[in-house]
DNA sequence: ATAAAGTGACTTTTT
DNA sequence: GTCACTTTAT
């Protein structure tokens, strides 16, 4: 049947696999996804499963969107039951179902990191202890490794000092997020395996319904989540995995790709099926990314092959720095444009850190040419976005203490940090929300507590909670936007925003845009829109009909492909990561990510590394990335010289950079005027009587070393600082 | 209660 | 260099 018409025998043999585990180990381009979608329509068309009797589990909400949208193709029909989403949408929506077992109730709201960070803090400040010295963010990680590894804080084990405290303050970081009514994203999942765990009869419930459990990058997969998937999978016993180990490049986010090789030991019976024909890549570029990743060791050796041919050799090319490595990546693009007839929509450029985009960014904007930047600043993480969600989630949760002590005075409406502190001591003494506490204060008559507030900070209070039990009580009749804009007005946010900058105007077009989300879906309910866009990412709003070049890290480009790939910053220190260096299964994901980036190209791969680079602030010769050494030469064109001399190097990029843009060079030759001396005396206001060490030039200011006789060795900005030259 | 100055961190980040 | 955050000065 056509169903199966399009595929090659070994994805038939996956599609049309009968019942039992099966293990699909898929290479880069060689039908995954379609390998998956097929699997579903075959099951719901030819077997005649129900569609609410399978589960399609993916790890973006933009992979469950295509997914059911390719399956309704296949089978054209609509798939109504199809339980399809991320882990942890599906996870989230059992959780609210099952809520009855939970600590929170149905209506339970997700934090993201900012809040955890908010929440770790407070964790802090509750045990008394230093948070300078125990960084919330590390507490997190530790909380979230336990998480990720089903380890509750009662069985939270310290081994070592900082486990010790990391385990007190892991309980309690817990007891705040279910006071809060709240869970994190870890939660989720092991939630779920909690759940399925203490309530068998729950779980029989799930076991039954999904008689086929479909998983695609199934490599990423944490312990929570193989846990999850087993125990769901363990009757009927039918658990689709998708996935690459080559391509398992989240380990630092609890991933173990070894989950693929668990699978293999705990169904000894497995259909194992490899697909290595490639449908994306030329054979250079294949042969290129297997060069780079057969050097990993402890791995089974694919052997990727297309039908596209050959194709062109790649480009490598080294920069003089990172201005000019961007530079070359736009140039390239507009010639290609220009003579090849190639859509600027159709190239991508790559990079290891976000920091990298800069440069690039820089480079296009020079040029005048639009650019799509992935990531960066997450839409949903910039502080206008956070405030007015904060906003909502506490109408929709007056129990959300973090987003109430975000939002209390933003804008400013007179509460201070004392007032939030008695405030806060009036919620613990009587055991209440601090949200329950302003909206008693706001009824009329205000409700009688205990609030060491003076006059006008209590009325500030008071009519607070006025408003709050306001939007309280309008939501029920109101949608989404609505709402939102009659909060917007009543805050008067537009104002606060509107401050005559240019980022003010940004924030607003932020501010704007979020109300378009909820414009979207004009029915749904708060409790779905906070829902929905706590689970959102960036990648899932990457718009498929771009007419400009994408910019992204490695790490957002696996699932992608373009016809152009541009990859960034091949040096070692960057790619692979300086942070990987000392850890061999650090280096073998960096070398896993190269591969990723490699194999999204479809034509044509530049590689590209700088000799100079500018980082923090600080520019340094680096070195190539060992990763470019493992690239034959029979499959390069177009080397630049890279191991002949540095001075040769060095003059051609200055000659290219003169004849390029004659003069429209940033203004980095700034002369600064070296106001002070090794060895001078200065005073300084605050930090007293010092001596000078150093002083240089950079970034258009006098950088200036100082010893001071009383705060030891500081380093200033002498137009910043008030630096007194004293005699001597 | 804000604004300016200083400090310190800084890889990636599917949800 | 840039961001977030804290300290200090107004």
């Amino acid at each position: 049947m056509d169903l199966l018409s399009g595929l090659n025998s070994a994805q038939r043999q996956a599609v049309t696999a009968g019942n039992g585990p099966v293990l699909v180990l898929a290479g880069p381009g060689s039908g995954k996804t379609r390998v998956l979608t097929h699997r579903a329509a075959y099951l719901v068309g030819h077997v005649a499963v129900p569609p609410y009797r399978i589960m399609a589990v993916t790890f973006t909400n933009k992979a469950a969107r295509e997914m059911r949208g390719r399956i309704e193709t296949v089978l054209g029909g609509s798939l109504r039951g199809l339980t399809i989403g991320t882990f942890h949408s599906i996870c989230a929506r059992l959780l609210r179902r099952e809520a009855a077992h939970l600590p929170v109730t149905s209506d339970f709201v997700i934090f993201d990191e900012s809040d955890q960070v908010a929440l770790a803090k407070q964790a802090l400040r509750d045990l008394d202890l230093d948070e300078k010295q125990y960084r919330p963010q590390s507490m997190l990680n530790a909380i979230s490794k336990a998480k990720n590894e089903l380890i509750t804080p009662e069985a939270f084990r310290a081994e070592t000092y900082f486990a010790e405290i990391a385990g007190r303050v892991y309980a309690r970081y817990q007891a705040l997020l279910h006071e809060n009514n709240a869970l994190d994203f870890d939660d989720l999942l092991m939630g779920i395996v909690m759940l399925f765990d203490d309530h068998p009869d729950v779980l029989a419930k799930y076991q039954q319904q999904y008689e086929h459990i479909l998983v695609d990058e199934f490599q990423d997969t944490n312990t929570a989540q193989y846990a999850m998937l087993r125990q769901l999978a363990a009757v009927n016993r039918n658990l689709f995995a998708v996935g690459d180990v080559d391509q398992a490049i989240y380990r630092w986010r609890g991933a173990d790709y070894r989950n693929v090789h668990r699978f293999q030991d705990d169904h000894p019976d497995a259909l194992t099926v490899l697909l290595e024909q490639n449908y994306r890549s030329t054979q250079t570029i294949l042969d290129a990314a297997m060069a780079v990743i057969d050097r990993n060791p402890n791995r089974t050796r694919k052997s990727l092959f297309t039908e596209r041919g050959h194709g062109e050799r790649l480009t490598v090319y080294e920069a003089y720095n990172e201005d000019e490595e961007a530079q070359f990546v736009v140039e390239t693009i507009a010639t290609l444009t220009m003579q090849d007839g190639l859509s600027p929509g159709e190239c991508a450029v790559m990079y290891r850190t976000n920091a990298q985009s800069r440069a690039v960014e820089d480079a296009f904007i020079r040029a005048g040419l639009p650019y799509r930047l992935v990531g960066a600043t997450r839409f949903y993480a910039r502080r206008e976005i956070k405030d007015l969600l904060a906003y909502l989630r506490l109408v929709h949760n007056p129990a959300d203490s973090v987003s109430l002590a975000r939002v209390l005075n933003v804008p400013p409406r007179g509460i201070g940090p004392k007032t939030i502190e008695a405030l806060q001591a009036c919620a613990a003494a009587n055991g209440v929300p601090m949200g329950d506490i302003l909206r008693g204060l706001g009824q009329e008559p205000p409700a009688e507590v205990q609030l060491a507030v003076t006059g006008k900070a209590l009325k500030a209070l008071a009519d607070f909670g006025r408003q709050l039990n306001y939007w309280h009580t309008a939501r029920a009749e109101l949608s989404v936007v609505q709402l939102m804009d009659v909060i917007l007005d009543q805050i008067g946010y537009h104002n606060y925003l509107n401050d005559g900058t240019d980022e003010g105007l940004d924030r607003w077009d932020n501010v704007v845009e979020l109300r378009g989300v909820a414009a979207e879906s004009p029915d749904a309910h708060l409790t779905g829109f906070l829902e929905e866009v706590s689970l959102v990412s960036d990648v899932d709003n990457l718009a498929e009909d771009g007419q400009a070049p994408t910019l992204l890290t490695l790490h957002a480009a696996k699932g992608l492909e373009f016809p152009v790939v541009f990859i960034l910053g091949l040096d070692d220190g960057i790619l692979p990561h300086q942070r990987s260096f000392d850890d061999p299964e650090q280096m073998a994901e960096e070398r896993r990510l190269m591969y990723v980036g490699l194999t999204r190209a479809k034509d044509r791969l530049y590689l590209l590394r700088a000799f100079r680079r500018t980082q923090y602030g600080e520019s340094d010769v680096s070195q190539p990335s060992r990763f470019l050494e493992d690239i034959p030469d029979h499959l390069v064109a177009g080397h630049t010289p890279r191991r002949t001399g540095r001075k040769a190097n060095v003059a051609s990029a200055y000659a290219r950079a003169t004849t390029w843009d004659g003069g429209s060079k940033p203004a980095a030759a700034q002369p600064v005027v070296l106001r002070f001396r090794t060895g001078q005396r200065v005073n300084h206001s605050s930090f007293g009587e010092g001596i000078v060490i150093e002083s240089k030039a950079s970034g258009g200011d006098e950088i200036v070393s100082i010893a001071f006789e009383a705060v030891g060795l500081k380093r200033l900005a002498a137009s910043m600082a008030n630096l007194e030259l004293l005699e001597g």
